[in-house]
DNA sequence: CGAATCGTTGAGCGAGGTCAAGAAAAGTGG
DNA sequence: CCACTTTTCTTGACCTCGCTCAACGATTCG
């Protein structure tokens, strides 16, 4: 079904669940812009440790960093379903591609998040990781409007969440319950409602 | 036309160690490119902790990203003593100074290596992450010419490599014992040399 | 030479991991 | 709509890797 797809108003496509938008070292035709779901970028250890190393929302270039004219050395993996829009890489010239003032803003948000995963990894407690976790998906998620009050989206599940913040799936359970008792979170079957986000964002260490 | 760089007035500067090479959300006046001595970008937490982000070693820009036109987010130290040369940020649009190609490709090996930091960090045992830590810099010191056979410089204290790999001092000591005696590894004095790169690097836990 | 800084070692502890099992959801096909 | 399977969540018991605290050498440097 090539023709179909190709035959579809030419930029946009679609991935299930569990499906690749990119392999390791295979150079993509496209940037992709998440225009609805969630990715996320990983690396799995031969003795099968993984750790999620990005998470793409709605509203995310995915990656910004192949404009930079390197492949990717991480697949990305559909978490849920996504739509996205190509931006096709080959086409404009790579220098014209990095101009965009979208793009550059992109990559130095993603540097800066990833810069700061890095202390959290480094130097943090499990609740004090989780709460940066669900800090900024909630206001990455506010700016692009996909909030509802208190509230958002929270299709991660407890293992995946586990693979981001570098503990297990179990740790995260228990640190979850104490979050809940705390007050702190109210999260249900995918979605996530923060009573207090002050109070969440204080206990994820740097405010 | 080959290096717009070499075009622009060369300027040079030194730090000493502790010294600042940038502070926190103050937009620097300039890339630098490190020609002698080392760095450290880090964050310091409001009880003490502290993670070093990223090292800045001879050959490489500090920073890539501040092309972008980003101010910091993180302050930046020197070691040892640095000798360095300033790329103008301002003098030039930003636009041009992305096009180098030294420019870009240096940004993107640093986020590879932060993304690679991601995985030791979130997923692996001490010894893998000081294993990685060694191999990195060994090997980042090779391209450059600055390795003497299996040996090269190390001027990190065993609290800076703590700070790096997210673990303690007191750990980072046992742990180089347990490299020592397994004989990955020769370090004292400021030098490290590497009896079988092959061998640390397997221990790196992704080789 | 003294004063920092850095490295080393020991004893005890605790945050988070491991293993296992069962409960609750969520998907799947009839 | 209902069985059935698979995935996810939850809980308990136990363990271990790495942390804490403390003291003492070893270097480095003024």
């Amino acid at each position: 079904m090539t023709n179909q797809l190709a035959a579809v108003p030419h930029d946009r496509t679609h991935f299930r669940p569990h499906q690749y938008l990119a392999r390791e070292a295979e150079k993509p035709a496209a940037i992709y812009r998440i225009d609805e779901g969630w990715a996320y970028r990983f690396r799995l250890l031969s003795d099968g440790r993984r750790q999620i190393t990005a998470l793409f929302l709605p509203g995310d270039y995915c990656e910004p960093q192949w404009a930079l004219g390197h492949a990717p050395t991480q697949p990305i993996m559909a978490l849920t379903n996504v739509r996205a829009t190509l931006l096709p890489v080959g086409m404009r010239s790579e220098r014209t591609l990095i101009h965009e003032r979208g793009l550059r803003n992109a990559l130095a948000a993603s540097l800066e998040r990833q810069t700061n995963w890095l202390v959290t990894l480094g130097r943090c407690t499990a609740l004090e990781r989780i709460a940066h976790l669900l800090c900024e998906i909630y206001e990455r998620l506010r700016r692009s409007g996909l909030t509802y009050g208190q509230q958002c989206a929270m299709p991660l599940t407890q293992m995946d969440m586990a693979d981001i913040t570098g503990l297990t799936a179990v740790h995260v359970n228990r640190t979850l319950q104490a979050m809940r008792s705390r007050n702190l979170i109210d999260l249900h079957s995918r979605w996530l409602r923060i009573p207090d986000l002050a109070a969440l964002r204080r206990s994820a260490c740097w405010a």
